[in-house]
DNA sequence: CACCAGGCAAGTA
DNA sequence: TACTTGCATGGT
């Protein structure tokens, strides 16, 4: 399984070339676009990351500071967004009160599992939490959301149980730790969704056809 | 007009 | 444990 899940990464990687998830970007962006991304498409998302931009409030002491009315305004366009004040407000006060507003040290913590320190904020469930972990805190673990799963089913690869911890279990124990490999195949298994298995599926077009 | 998008939490059975 | 519902804008 583990060389099966290989080549499908370079037939991907092949066909769709680098995603370029979150480069060049700051990881208080990173986190912030987490957030916003819930349920919600990344242009929509883009529009209220550059309005926060604008507005200079994309530092950690910044968005702790501000109204909350203010905040839902320049988030607008990213939907619910009463809901996601709410939530980035709440990975913000973490931020400021236990890490002093340092992403770096909220990277470089060591002594607590930082995964269940994301999952006690409410807000962050495990997709969440492990896209912040992967593109903002650079930790080798495996994103999985509705596209990975339908990716699994579709092809034939898994025979369920469709459960988060269960999914990122199948490719964790199945390919080796590391970061840019799960950064890039998870971005790459989202791109083969949108293109061939979304609306109106063409599988019969698939690039992954009979692997 | 309907349906979907890089979910989550709270409620119900 | 396994559904169901509210949250909301913008694109197709």
């Amino acid at each position: 399984m583990r060389q099966r899940l290989l080549k499908i990464f370079d037939i991907l990687l092949e066909t769709f070339g680098k995603r370029h998830w979150w480069p060049g970007e700051t990881a208080l962006e990173v986190i912030v676009g987490a957030v916003l991304t819930q349920n919600t498409s990344w242009k929509n998302v883009e529009k209220a990351i550059t309005s926060l931009r604008s507005a200079g409030l994309l530092s950690v002491d910044r968005l702790y500071e501000v109204e909350d009315a203010v905040l839902a305004r320049h988030i607008r366009s990213s939907g619910y967004y009463n809901l996601k004040t709410a939530r980035l407000k709440n990975i913000v006060k973490v931020i400021h009160d236990e890490y002093m507003s340092s992403i770096e040290h909220l990277r470089n913590n060591g002594t607590s599992d930082l995964r269940e320190k994301l999952l006690d904020i409410k807000g962050i469930g495990e997709e969440t939490a492990d896209s912040i972990l992967l593109y903002a805190l650079d930790k080798p673990v495996f994103v999985i959301d509705a596209y990975t799963k339908r990716f699994l089913a579709n092809h034939g690869l898994y025979g369920g149980p469709y459960r988060y911890g269960d999914m990122q279990a199948f490719f964790m124990g199945n390919l080796p730790s590391d970061i840019y490999l799960f950064n890039e195949y998870h971005a790459l298994i989202v791109a083969l969704c949108q293109g061939y298995c979304l609306k109106s599926p063409r599988c019969g077009e698939c690039p992954l056809k009979g692997q």
